[in-house]
DNA sequence: ACGGAGATCTTCT
DNA sequence: GAAGATCTCCGTT
């Protein structure tokens, strides 16, 4: 999981709207696991948010929180276990679509446009309705293409962020991934 | 530039 | 009933 992660760096994430084209390369990653990963929805019980953790790997799950935002995740797990998992997509590096991301940030510069989890999805305009979507899939409304192989030597990696309540050693396992000296990642 | 607090509501206990 | 994978504003440095 902490893999998919990692190789999602340098990927574009597109959202088509009406025909345009919005979205950028991805530059910052978490992974999230199962019912061990005391940070993760995905520990304890299923429930109707969590559900689509346990399903396909690269599928969308959208979740609204803090009373007034979203957060964007594909679905990433082991193939054929009961496991959940996903990987929260924290920044992009804006590519198409600039107007409209500029708008959907009320016109604030470039640079805080998607170097967000929320950020971003307000960029995008990701919502509920984006919530288990086939992310692999070029004909849906939002998906990955291919963008930049990011080698090894330019991935930088740390803990997650905003578990600080989480026990250990999961508040501090290495799980979030970024593209080194990148401008847009959100810390 | 940095830090702290409020906003705001869904989800699960 | 409480907490939450955050952002923005407003204060001070």
């Amino acid at each position: 999981m902490p893999d998919v992660a990692r190789d999602l760096l340098g990927k574009h994430l597109i959202h088509v709207i009406d025909g345009q084209r919005i979205g950028g390369m991805v530059v910052e990653a978490e992974a999230y696991g199962g019912w061990d990963d005391l940070g993760s929805h995905g520990h304890g019980r299923v429930t109707p948010r969590n559900q689509v953790m346990y399903g396909p790997t690269g599928m969308s799950y959208v979740y609204f929180i803090y009373g007034n935002y979203w957060m964007f995740n594909v679905v990433a797990k082991p193939p054929d276990v009961d496991y959940a998992g996903a990987v929260l997509i924290r920044a992009l590096e804006p590519l198409e679509g600039d107007s409209v991301m500029a708008a959907n940030r009320s016109q604030r510069p470039r640079r805080k446009w998607t170097n967000g989890p929320a950020k971003l999805a307000m960029a995008l305009g990701i919502g509920k309705s984006l919530n288990q979507h086939d992310l692999i899939d070029p004909k849906s409304p939002l998906f990955f293409e291919e963008g930049t192989l990011i080698p090894d030597e330019h991935v930088e990696t740390g803990p997650r962020i905003g578990l600080e309540s989480v026990p250990e050693p999961w508040r501090s396992i290495p799980w979030r991934f970024w593209i080194e000296g990148n401008e847009f990642v959100s810390r």
